[in-house]
DNA sequence: ATACTTTTGTAAATAACTTATCATAAGTGG
DNA sequence: CCACTTATGATAAGTTATTTACAAAAGTAT
C-alpha cells in the first residue's frame, strides 16, 4: 500500500460519504470477492474503518466503511484580499491547527507566496500535526488556469499569473498542491459538507465582490478558461446605473456587492469601509443600511433567477459576508426566483443560506487536495 | 461479443472520434498487450475497422480505429409542434431513411406515439435498413426527466406526462430508447458533430421559442429536474414589457422568439403565422423585418451574455429558425456579449451560427441512442 | 423459535491482465 | 542508404481478478 491514493476503493471513499461494501462493488467494478478483499486490506492497513451499520431491509445490516480519518493530514490555503487563512486539518476535515497571515496582494507575489508556504510547513510540522500531510489545496481570488495550476490572466493578482503556483509550492512543500479559485472551493466545501446528496448546486457568494460556484452531477463547473461564475459584471441592475470597480456600468456589483454598499454608506455618512462593517451596521438596525441590504438582496436575485432557469439546480445557497443578514438577504432573492422562474424549476428548489461558515475556503481547499491524493500530477 | 456496448473500447469509439492505439490504451486503462489483443477481437468481428493513419512525428505513424459504421443502425426521432422527423442512420449517423409525419401535440398522445413507433418500425425494417437497430433516441420539446425517460410535469406536451414513454417505447419496438429535450439533444449534435475539440459549449436555440443546450467538459447538463437550459422565460427584455405565452410579463421570448416576431409582424399587417415565415420576409428584405431581427439578437445577447459570464464556454453557436439571419442575428448577441462580458471570458471566445441544420434534432437524439448502446437500462 | 432475507467470509479453479523481452514495420532527417 | 524514432506484434511468466460454491452471521416478519 505504498501510495493509497490509486487505489480506487480508497479514492472512493476519500471524496464520498461512508459506503458498503456492496455500493463499492459496484462503483468501483469489481467483484464480491475482490472488493472484499481489498476492502480488508485496506482495513488491515489502517487506512479505512468500520462506519455506522445501514438500517437493516429485512436481512443482516450493512457495514460502512469510511476513510481513517487520522491517517494523513491536508492543508487548506484561502487566500483573501487583506489576509489569508491556513489550516491543518484531518483526512475527516478535522481542524486541527490555524493561522491567519496578514498579506497584501498587490506586494511581491514571490514573497507572499513564500510567506504562506512558511507557514504551511509550519502547520505540517508543529505541534498539532498527528500524520503526515498528503496535500495542500489552495483558494485564490481570482480566475484559474484549473489544468495548469496558474492564475489565469489577466485577473486582480497582479503580477500572480507569471508564477507557476502549483510547480513551485510542490517543489517548495514536497507534497502535492490543487489550486483553484476560492469561490469554486466554498462551494465545493457547501456542497460536500452540507448537502451531499444535492448533485445540482449553486452557490452565491455575496462579499465583497459577487461570484457564484456551481456543481452539476455532483461535478464543479469550472468553464473554460477558468473565469466561470463570474456573475459579478453580469449587467442588469436597475437605473440609473453606477460606475463598477470594473469601468463598466451596470454590473449587478456596483449596486449590491459589499463594496457598493459600503460606498453607499458612506456617502450617508457612515464610517463603513467594507462589507463586515456594512454587516456591523446591518445588525445594529441602521435603516439606511437595511434598505441597501434588501435592495441588494433583490438583485442578486434576479442575477440568482438567471441560474436557476438555466442550470437547474436543486439547491440555491446564499454565502459570503452578506448572507449575514439571513432572512433578509433571502427573502429578495426568494422573491425573484419564485417571481421569474417557471414553476417546475422552482417547486422542488431549496433556497438557503450557507451553512458552512467562515472556514469554507480552506475547507474546500482541503477537499480539492483529498480528491486528488495520489492523482497523477 | 453478444453485446458490443459492453465493451469500453467499442463504447469508447461510439460516442468518440476514431483514436490509436496507443490512446485507447490510456483511456480505457489498459495495458498495450490486452488492448491490442481486444481491438484484434473488435476488428475480427467486424465491429470496428481501421482509421486513417495520424502524421508521423519521426517515427511509423499511428493507425486510427474507429467503428464499423455500417454494423447496426439507429433511430432518431424529432418530435415538433406539429412535424415529426424519424430517421434511420448508420453508426457513423449516415443518413439511410428519413420520413416526415405531420403529428398534433394536443391530441391523444398514445396515438401520435403509436404513430411514431409504427414509422420508426416502417424504417427500421424496410428496404434502407442496412443493419439491425442498436437503438431508438427521441428529442421532445419539452423538460425531460432523465432518469425516468418520460417527460416532466407540468409541461406543454398535455398529457404526455402520463406516459411512460421509454418503457412503452422499448416494449413496443423492442430495442433500447433513450428521451432527452430537443434543444439538449440539438446541442449535442452540433458539438459532436461540428465542435468536437470544444468540451465547453453553449447553443442557443432561436425558433419559434427560445431555449439553450449547455456541455461542460463534453457532457450534457442536464439540471435537477430536466428544465436546464429554460431561458425562453428570463426576465431582461426592455421596456415596455409584453405579455408572453407562459402568462408572465418581460420574458424574452415575448420580445425575441419567433412567435413574438410573427406577433408583431402580423400587427403591422403583415401575413406572417411563424418564425418559418418571419424568415421568409427577412429574406425578401422587409425593413420591418429587419428591425425586428436586429432587436431579437440584441435581446438575445443580453442572455447569451449572462450564459457566457456564468458558465465560460469556449464556443457560444446560435441554431434554430431565426439564426437563418445569419450575421444578423450573430452581430447583436456579439455586440452585447463583447460589451458586458470580461475581456478573460470572451478573448477566445468562438461566437457562430449553428453549422448543423435542420436534422440536428435526429442527429442528437441518435447520438444520444449510439452513446447508451449497451448501457444498463 | 422458525422461516426468510441480505450481508459477509473462504477456497479452489479458471480467466484476464500486466510486465518484460525481442522482433518487425513504417515513418523522419541526414 | 543509414541511423533514429515511434508503432505494432508475439510470446512467456507471473500476478490479479472472477466465478462458483458453500457456509456463517445478523437482521426482519410471523
Amino acid at each position: 500500500m505504498e501510495n493509497p491514493g490509486h487505489d480506487p476503493i480508497y479514492r472512493l471513499l476519500l471524496d464520498g460519504p461512508p459506503r458498503s461494501a456492496r455500493e463499492i462493488e459496484t462503483h468501483v467494478g469489481l467483484s464480491r470477492v475482490t472488493a472484499g478483499q481489498r476492502i480488508k486490506a485496506l482495513a488491515r492497513a489502517g487506512l479505512i474503518a468500520e462506519g455506522d451499520s445501514l438500517a437493516s431491509g429485512g436481512g443482516r445490516p450493512a457495514r460502512t466503511w469510511r476513510i481513517n480519518p487520522h491517517h494523513r493530514n491536508l492543508i487548506g490555503i484561502d487566500v483573501g484580499e487583506q489576509m489569508a487563512r491556513v489550516t491543518l486539518f484531518s483526512l475527516g476535515l478535522d481542524v486541527l491547527d490555524e493561522a491567519l497571515l496578514e498579506i497584501d496582494l498587490r506586494a511581491d507575489p514571490a514573497r507572499t507566496l513564500e510567506a504562506l508556504a512558511a507557514c504551511a510547513e509550519r502547520l505540517a510540522t508543529g505541534d498539532r500535526a498527528s500524520a503526515p500531510v498528503a496535500g495542500l489545496g489552495i483558494a485564490l481570488p481570482a480566475p484559474i488556469d484549473y489544468r495548469q495550476g496558474r492564475v489565469a490572466k489577466p485577473s486582480v493578482m497582479y503580477g500572480w499569473e507569471e508564477l507557476d503556483l502549483r510547480a513551485l509550492l510542490r517543489s517548495r512543500l514536497k507534497m502535492p498542491v490543487a489550486l483553484d479559485n476560492d469561490v469554486n472551493l466554498m462551494c465545493l466545501a457547501e456542497q460536500r459538507l452540507h448537502w451531499p446528496e444535492t448533485r445540482h448546486f449553486v452557490f452565491i457568494k455575496a462579499g465583497t465582490g459577487i461570484g457564484c460556484g456551481m456543481i452539476t452531477d455532483g461535478q464543479l463547473l469550472r468553464g473554460a478558461f477558468g473565469t466561470s461564475g463570474d456573475i459579478g459584471h453580469i449587467q442588469h441592475s436597475p437605473e440609473p446605473h453606477r460606475l463598477c470597480r470594473c469601468g463598466k456600468q451596470g454590473c449587478i456589483e456596483a449596486h449590491a456587492a459589499g463594496w457598493a454598499l459600503a460606498r453607499d454608506l458612506q456617502a450617508q455618512g457612515n464610517d463603513c469601509r467594507d462589507a463586515r462593517e456594512v454587516m456591523q451596521l446591518y445588525v445594529r438596525g441602521a435603516p439606511e443600511c437595511r434598505a441597501l441590504v434588501n435592495a441588494s438582496s433583490r438583485i442578486i436575485g434576479t442575477v440568482a433567477a438567471d441560474l436557476v432557469a438555466m442550470l437547474n439546480p436543486a439547491a440555491l445557497v446564499i454565502g459570503g459576508t452578506l448572507s449575514g443578514a439571513g432572512e433578509a438577504m433571502l427573502a429578495g432573492i426568494r422573491e425573484r426566483v419564485y417571481q421569474r422562474c417557471l414553476p417546475l424549476a422552482t417547486e422542488r428548489l431549496q433556497i438557503g443560506s450557507a451553512r458552512g461558515g467562515e472556514r469554507l475556503g480552506v475547507q474546500g481547499a482541503a477537499i480539492l487536495a483529498r480528491a486528488q491524493m495520489g492523482a497523477p500530477s
